[in-house]
DNA sequence: CGTAAATACATAATAGTCTTATGTATATTT
DNA sequence: AAATATACATAAGACTATTATGTATTTACG
């Protein structure tokens, strides 16, 4: 289990890689992927991942249908092309971030280290 | 340079990793260094390194000694061997998190992934 | 020489993001 | 029958970083 406080700003872009490739889930479905995925190191809160879910549709970033699952109610999410490029930048982005923190992480006194080109 | 959201939570890490491989500096030098070796895609605002390096102190993880430079006081900052210990910990948890992020950021539905082993 | 930029510290107000707690309700397992 | 899993939602609180503000010295530039 990661600790909680690195999951910080990375949150919506996983939400988002998932939703992308699944193309269309519920949001306690998108929560057990991402555990199953992260091998159980990632678990999202509700109350984190629902007011994420909310915004993204606020923003046009998703679309919701309700469909009825026996008496309960399910909410389905889906990217819209807006939320599908949103996610490409997003998804880049986490991605040199995190070179660069490798960068950091290997990086020790006095050691040149050899650059990707 | 990296959103800021994204360092959220890393932060702390990143500038305990610093301290570590370098000894000892104060603050200004140590923001200097990290925007260094990240070229430029991370800098370290002071309304967060102040209050971080104060907390790392109080929490004893380092100590401070004070020099005038000039007649500038200049505050330079050191691991303690619980600080040093407390790093080697961090990071290896920062490490274990990317490794994560990639796994995800690399996912692809229905396709499986080779496992490092 | 005077002004801007860099050096060097610090803190307060604010914003953003997540956790924990709470609430509701149905379905399944033991 | 009770506990656990499914499935949504929101409010209170904590934590972490940004932005703004403040002070003061030193260096670079025109």
């Amino acid at each position: 289990m990661h600790s909680s406080e690195l999951l910080k700003g990375t949150l919506k872009t996983l939400v988002m890689k998932v939703l992308k490739e699944e193309g269309r889930m519920y949001g306690y479905e998108l929560a057990l992927r991402v555990k199953e995925i992260s091998e159980g190191t990632i678990q999202i809160t509700e109350g984190a991942l629902y007011p994420l879910l909310h915004a993204l549709e606020i923003s046009g970033e998703l679309t919701t249908e309700k469909e009825m699952i026996g008496k309960r109610v399910r909410k389905y999410y889906q990217l819209t092309p807006q939320g599908k490029k949103a996610t490409q930048n997003r998804v880049k982005e986490l991605e040199a971030f995190i070179e660069t923190m490798r960068i950091i992480l290997e990086w020790e006194k006095g050691k040149a280290h050899a650059q990707a080109t």
